[in-house]
DNA sequence: TCTGGGGTCCTAGGACCC
DNA sequence: TCTGGGGTCCTAGGACCC
């Protein structure tokens, strides 16, 4: 297929971004939280997403507990609640989408729309769309957005970051060289401390220098990606926006780290066949059955080793992996290290209707043993996550208990005034059981 | 940054084939 | 038996993102 794109005047791309979209989200619910440094993420020990306030303390984004506490005494410390941020992220594509089919869902709390040819029928410029949809957004959903508009989706990513929080910034393709002079390389999109470095090498150290760059040079040093950036830096489109839903996972991983670091290799085991438990439970939920994994072990030094096997059949139940991750565990494992995490990746994902018979009655057990895990999801819906598991996942189970008890105390506690609000803000119906 | 968790895409190079 | 040339497929690992 041609790589050939079909816009020949300049597209108007909107990107979108929730200012603090956690904490944020936490403070639309409460508002009594307005104005006070919030932090989430105290479920891992760690902040995940800050509002302004706590920013303005110095918190940032990994810092541990302890620390927090030290440098922002009057922190609000929240465990994350993704449910209820997915409802605000359902809302806010919702809200989008009044104006605009073409909408990629980026992430939670981001999304690009594609306003090109809106001008006419809405009868407004694009900056008047790109106003409106950011103020609907701020308004119905009681927090602010960021929000930036260019003829590139790299170059609406450089608008929206301009100003924030709660910023609109409008970048036409004549100007953008007065933006991307300001911008050192490593705030690009795309442009991560490896490939700056090396730019910073190179001699280039703003956006500009590498937008004015020769194009024999980029595709002398960069691979592909880079040279899209590079493309779209200087106005010319080349990403489109993926419209595919977003639950269409090429791959579904578990990691967990354990403190304090332990070589047992039972507790390691176990701690591994908990990690594939649970990557089998979010597969069964989206009718996902993976023909591959890897796993890995992660040592003190922060090292890894791993595996990626092949299963006989695709599968979502955990049986089946764990058995062939018990075979080959030992060429991962080595007595007396100490190791500080495991993880799996289940690979070659393919919904779980379209199983192939085969000849041994090999696919009649597994519907058997699949049908058995689901009930298993049902009684974990219904009496709480992690009611039922596997033997080989016990001694992980056992290790986190007392974490697991508080953190679900937590959970508790804070679904008593926000699970009701959440949903009367929200205007959705109950939490369901996902199926 | 003494370093958490969940993803995607790209590419070099090996395996294998003619 | 000091060694061609070219193609495809696949995997491990790198780089990046939120």
């Amino acid at each position: 297929m041609p790589a050939l794109t079909l816009h020949s005047f300049p597209r108007a791309i909107l990107h979108i971004d929730g200012d603090s979209f956690f904490a944020s989200c936490e403070t639309a619910l409460n508002p009594k939280l307005k104005g006070r440094p919030v932090i989430t993420g105290a479920e891992r020990g760690i902040a995940s997403s800050m509002s302004y306030e706590a920013k303005a303390a110095g918190v940032t984004r990994g810092m541990r507990l302890f620390e927090i506490k030290k440098i922002c005494p009057g922190a609000i410390l929240l465990p994350s609640d993704y449910e209820t941020y997915s409802l605000f992220s359902a809302r806010m594509y919702e809200i989008v989408r009044r104006y605009t089919a073409a909408v990629e869902e980026y992430s939670i709390d981001e999304c690009f729309a594609e306003l090109t040819g809106l001008r006419r029928p809405l009868k407004m410029p694009y900056a008047k769309i790109a106003e409106k949809i950011k103020s609907d957004l701020d308004r119905e959903l009681g927090l602010t957005f960021s929000a930036g508009l260019a003829p590139t989706k790299v170059l609406a990513k450089v608008a929206s970051k301009w100003k924030k929080p709660d910023g609109l910034t409008v970048i036409p393709g004549f100007r953008a060289h007065w933006y991307l002079a300001k911008l050192p390389l490593e705030k690009i999109w795309g442009i991560g401390p490896n490939t700056a470095a090396f730019l910073n090498q190179e001699g280039l150290a703003t956006a500009l220098d590498l937008a004015q760059k020769d194009e024999a040079w980029i595709r002398k040093k960069l691979s592909k990606p880079f040279y899209e950036i590079w493309q779209e830096l200087r106005g010319r489109s080349v990403l489109d926006l993926n419209l595919l839903p977003h639950d269409n996972y090429q791959s579904i991983s578990k990691t967990r780290t354990f403190t304090p670091p332990a070589g047992g290799r039972e507790l390691v085991f176990s701690q591994l066949s908990k990690n594939i438990e649970n990557a089998c439970i979010k597969a069964r939920r989206h009718q996902l059955a993976a023909a591959e994994f890897s796993f890995f072990l992660k040592t003190q030094a922060f090292s890894y080793s791993g595996l990626s096997l092949k299963l006989p059949a695709a599968t979502a139940v955990p049986n089946d992996i764990i058995s062939l991750a018990a075979k080959y565990f030992s060429q991962v494992y080595k007595p007396k290290t100490l190791y500080r995490a495991t993880g799996v990746t289940l690979l070659k994902l393919s919904a779980s209707r379209a199983r192939q018979l085969d000849l041994f009655g090999q696919a009649a057990r597994d519907e058997k043993l699949l049908a058995v895990f689901k009930n298993v999801d049902r009684l974990s819906a219904k009496y709480g996550k992690h009611t039922v598991f596997l033997g080989t996942s016990l001694e992980a189970m056992a290790s986190c208990q007392h974490a697991g008890a508080r953190g679900a105390a937590a959970a508790r506690k804070t679904d008593l005034f926000k699970g009701e609000t959440a949903r009367r803000r929200l205007n959705l119906p109950m939490f369901g059981q996902v199926s």
